[in-house]
RNA sequence: GCCCGAUUAGCUCAGCGGUAGAGCGCCUGCCUUACAAGCAGGAUGUCGCUGGUUCGAAACCGGCAUCGGGCACCA
């Protein structure tokens, strides 16, 4: 237990005795600065023991539920981590706040194609490789592997004060998500939505495997354009080329095509000329004798071609390459695949066969030129298709696999999209579902095959001995649950005798992640029954993720869960345990999907591992403390989906954004110290609320910065509250900071430091009346500053719960604790105050702003005057407007503690001539705020030409404003089109810049 | 090629029809007993360019430029 820190923090434990000594001698207790090490570690295991945030789904209170994006067991966090958890756990803690039964659920993904590359390297390096090791001890390595990744990754999460449910926590390989992996297999392949077949697939020889389209990215490369003579074969008959040609003086003896990728001619078996290239129209149907290879291969028409491109002549490799995949099926061309799998040359090259692939083409070009052939090279710049894995270049190659038919599900999701309701699931910010939408539609199959090991093995069976003991395209097979099911119903199909051998290859890692936000909650479930967990968090809240996932991982969940947890689900009979998923608003596993941005760094570039510039957020969190991470990232967030940009000083490892929120976090910290050292001892519950009719009963009623601050805080719940709630979480917590600093901190503290002080030889009713006022002061200090602890706490949730407590607790009294000596109870479960709407008042903030600003102005002139702050002055206000002048007078006591003033009095325009008459003019220091003037009439030890210096700029500033003004209203189309109230406002601040230039001007002309 | 962002103070970014804002940084003065991780005061901008709509544009519309991202891709 890191109990050592808590001297540094208030004490919760039930040694009372530093408590209440803290309340009396607080300097002795509470040092001056923060330290959140000790804080943070402690409440996280407080949080965490107690059970705080795994709940229980029979629990009342509306249901909230968050799946976490599984982080990747491959290493440890990075920033971006650090921000969509900073992000999710504000909201889920909001949430919690808000009274709502909130489950968060955490997660690792097992990430096979990365995590398996990672192992192979070390393994490589090692000296040895998988298939020396065999598939038992690799698995044992990448077990050993996720514990020790995964141990990290959990420990990151737990710093940060992840309010998840670490009970429910679960990993994308483990044993229950295999279940649901399994059955989601078996009822898509029911559906006839999983199919087998080879088909012209993405294959990285880097990693061995095939991969899905998303995961190859395409790169600009400097390549050539090989321009190569493909003859025509003669016709029969036609002795030779200068044989007779009726159809065009200029016979055409050979075709040219261009090619980046010449090793491939190896495999054509065709050329295609657009159908309507009049060039070439006679010659389609007739022959090419392939060069190298000597093969017969006819000449088609195809609309793919563009004739303006090259010679308009394109040669078809059906086996390698997409498109002339397509046109090979169109014109019943076969498919010759010249190339092995590891990406070298096989028999079929001939006398390449052996060659790797980028030596083949060398060698081929060379062979052409040898046979006069090649007719030129010419640079290229073209894109090529990279492993987003192995990193480098993909091969399409013909190859038998396994993939999810996804146009049946696109399309429900298409259609919940267009629902009437509105759409499902519901963008923030919304210009992401049109790149949602754009993806679903045209979308491509999904090939989930994999021939790795690390991953959920495809739980099918095949009969080999149905082919000669070896799995091949005409295998057949069974999809079962399990081995023993797989026999009964090879049986049931093939009577006996038969040999089975389960597919070796894995699933796709976005196949499992694609279930998450069900299989977590405990999909399919047992013996037909619907799991509790599912039926009270499905579908979840709101999924919180990065744009660049957006095809990966949200287009497949909401696919799959369409597949699966429709209230008809089409599910055969065959599948007898049916999950029930009545009652539901929607099969959709989230109702709103949050897309944030990345993580830049002070370059702003992309964070990332591959360019070396992550920075690691346990270094940012040991130095400035989890919530000065979290909130700093929090309040960089800009309307939503924008990326943000973290400061970073690499030489020093210091952040300028993070230091300043650590700096927020201690300005809190000392608040709440204030708080301490001035409450008596009593809590805001001992205190109670301060309720404005009560206290004019009790004869010491609110003051106006009572009435104030508790206005402001009023209207900050309101907008907090609504910001919280509608993903606007950058806006609370930039409101959160300036309400507590320059409100709460700067003024209202402040102005009531005064009446927080009790001057000891005060007696009798006048001492009375002051304790009396005192009360009125600290239950509304009370009252503010918990409120505002709230309000923050889904932002800074360590720091907030520890002051919490030392302000629930200052008296000394005994916190609840558990059996395990901490706390019980948290600010994490209580109640979002409620708004008193009673103490809203839109007047009093605007009035209070002009007593601000005249504070402003005296303390400007004491500046530009050059007085020391030490030394009093009187201070002189002018003001015709009887509120603001009743206001001044009301607040003089406030006004000379906060201006030094020797004396304050406050005249009307009537009363100050009338002084002026009586005394003459004097010399004064003389500002203007609005129609408010302000004089400080002091002699001497005055810096002249600085107050010359700034009455001058006062008359520059309202001159400017007066062209202004005065030339919008000299304009006629102003007067008659602009609204009423816009002419008149105008007009309104035009008299009063004008009087106050010629304020300032007779000022000028006294000091002489 | 298509689609999305962005362009405002030295830096990071708000503002999205009525006279330009915040934080950080910078300058000046202060150890004023909550806080020097602080307090008070101050300076700083042809709001990317260009047409238009409007009484009025940083904001709305059209074009252009630059930067960033996504999708597609002609061999």
């Amino acid at each position: 237990m890191p109990e050592a820190a808590s001297s540094a923090s208030f004490s919760t434990d039930s040694s009372a005795a530093t408590s209440s000594e803290a309340a009396a001698t607080p300097e002795a207790a509470l040092p001056k600065t923060y330290d959140p090490a000790g804080t943070e570690a402690r409440w996280q295991q407080a949080w965490e023991s107690s059970g705080a945030f795994h709940p229980d789904p029979a629990a009342p209170g509306e249901p909230f539920s968050v799946v976490i994006p599984p982080p990747n067991v491959t290493g440890s966090l990075h920033m971006g981590h650090a921000f969509n958890t900073a992000l999710i756990d504000t909201i889920v803690r909001f949430q919690r706040l808000q009274g709502k039964n909130v489950l968060c659920l955490p997660g690792t993904d097992h990430a096979s194609i990365a995590v398996q590359t990672i192992l192979e390297k070390q393994i490589k390096a090692e000296g040895s490789s998988k298939e020396d090791l065999g598939r038992d001890a690799f698995f044992e390595r990448a077990w050993a592997w996720k514990a020790q990744s995964g141990g990290t990754i959990v420990g990151q999460l737990r710093r940060l004060g992840y309010s998840v449910d670490w009970k429910r926590e679960r990993f994308t390989l483990d044993p229950g998500l295999n279940k649901s992996v399994v059955e989601a297999f078996l009822r898509l392949h029911e559906q006839g939505l999983i199919y087998r077949g080879e088909y012209l697939v993405n294959w990285c020889p880097a990693s061995g495997s095939a991969v899905s389209d998303l995961e190859v990215e395409m790169k600009e490369v400097e390549g050539s354009l090989w321009h190569l003579r493909y003859p025509l074969t003669p016709l029969e008959g036609e002795a030779s080329a200068a044989g007779a040609a009726p159809a065009s003086d200029h016979p055409i003896d050979h075709l040219v095509v261009a090619t980046t990728r010449p090793e491939t001619m190896l495999g054509d078996t065709g050329v295609a000329v657009n159908p309507s290239d009049p060039r070439y129209a006679h010659l389609v149907g007739r022959s090419i004798t392939l060069p190298l290879v000597g093969r017969q291969i006819p000449i088609v028409a195809d609309e793919h071609v563009d004739p303006a491109f090259g010679t308009g002549c394109v040669k078809v490799t059906p086996a390698h390459d997409p498109n002339d995949f397509a046109i090979g099926q169109r014109h019943g061309l076969p498919q010759i695949t010249v190339m092995a799998k590891d990406g070298t040359m096989n028999e079929a090259a001939g006398r390449f066969a052996g060659l790797d692939r980028f030596e083949a083409r060398k060698a081929v070009v060379a062979a052409m030129e040898t046979e006069g052939l090649l007719v030129k090279t010419e640079p290229h710049r073209h894109s090529v298709p990279f492993s987003d894995r192995g990193k480098v270049p993909v091969e399409p190659l013909l190859s038998t696999q396994w993939f999810v038919r996804t146009e049946p599900l696109a399309e429900r999701c298409r259609t919940a999209l267009d629902s009437p309701a509105g759409p499902e699931p519901r963008f923030v910010p919304e210009r992401w579902s049109k790149v949602y939408r754009d993806w679903l539609t045209d979308i491509r199959d999904w090939c989930i095959s994999r021939q790795l090991w690390w991953g959920h093995r495809i739980p099918a069976w095949f009969l080999v001995s149905e082919t000669g003991g070896v799995i091949t395209e005409a295998t057949p097979y069974v999809v079962a649950r399990d081995e023993a099911e797989a026999w009964v119903k090879a049986r049931a199909q093939f009577g006996g005798g038969a040999q089975l051998e389960q597919d070796p290859d894995v699933l796709d890692t976005w196949f499992s992640s694609g279930l998450w936000p069900f299989s977590t909650l405990g999909w399919p479930g047992e013996g037909g029954q619907e799991p509790a967990d599912l039926a009270t968090w499905y579908p979840t809240s709101v999924l919180v993720t990065g744009f660049d996932i957006i095809f990966f991982w949200v287009a497949r969940m909401t696919m799959l869960a369409g597949a699966f947890l429709q209230e008809a689900d089409p599910a055969p009979g065959a599948l007898s345990q049916e999950c029930p998923v009545g009652g539901r608003d929607s099969w959709m596993p989230f109702r709103d999907v949050y897309i944030h941005g990345l993580v830049r760094d002070e370059n702003n570039r992309k964070m990332s591992k591959s360019a070396g510039n992550g920075i690691d957020p346990l270094l940012l969190i040991e130095r400035y403390g989890a919530d000065a991470l979290r909130f700093a990232l929090v309040r960089e967030v800009a309307g939503a989906g924008q990326d943000i940009r973290l400061d970073y000083d690499r030489k020093s490892d210091t952040s300028a954004t993070v230091e300043a929120s650590r700096n927020f976090a201690n300005k809190l910290w000392n608040a709440t110290r204030f708080a301490l050292m001035n409450l008596g001892g009593e809590t805001p519950a001992s205190l109670g609320e301060p309720i404005a009719a009560d206290l004019v009963r009790e004869g010491r009623p609110l003051q106006l910065a009572d009435r104030w601050i508790l206005a402001r805080l009023a209207r900050v719940n309101r907008e907090t509250a609504e910001r919280y709630g509608s993903y606007g979480l950058g806006e609370a917590a930039k409101g959160l900071y300036e309400f507590a600093w320059n409100e709460v901190c700067d003024w209202y503290v402040e102005l009531i430091k005064r009446r927080l002080q009790v001057p000891a030889d005060l007696e009798g009713e006048a001492r009375a009346a002051a304790l009396a006022d005192q009360r009125t002061a600290r239950q509304v200090l009370a009252k503010v500053l918990s409120e505002l602890l709230v309000m923050l706490h889904p932002l800074m949730p360590h720091l907030t719960e520890e002051l919490w407590h030392g302000l629930a607790e200052a008296a000394g009294a005994s916190a609840a604790v558990g059996a395990s000596g901490l706390p019980t109870v948290f600010l994490a479960l209580q109640p979002w105050p409620a708004v008193d709407e009673a103490a809203l008042d839109g007047g009093l903030e605007e009035s209070f702003a002009a007593l601000i600003e005249a504070i402003r102005v005296v303390r400007n002139l004491r500046a530009v005057a050059g007085l020391k702050p030490a030394q009093p002055a009187p201070v002189q206000f002018i003001s015709g407007r009887e509120p603001l002048a009743a206001l001044l007078r009301q607040a003089t006591p406030e006004i000379t503690a906060l201006t030094r003033a020797a004396s304050v009095s406050v005249l009307s325009p009537e009363e100050a001539e009338a002084a002026r008459a009586a005394t003459g003019p004097q010399r004064a220091l003389a500002g203007v705020s609005g129609e408010l003037q302000v004089l400080l009439p002091i002699e001497g030890l005055v810096d002249l030409d600085a107050l010359r210096g700034r009455l001058e700029k006062d008359i520059a500033k309202a001159e400017k404003e007066i062209q202004g003004l005065a030339g919008r209203l000299a304009n006629p189309n102003f007067a008659g089109k602009a609204p009423p109230e816009v002419v008149a406002e105008c007009k309104a601040n035009l008299a009063e810049a004008e009087a106050q230039a010629a304020l300032a001007r007779g000022r000028l002309a006294e000091l002489g």
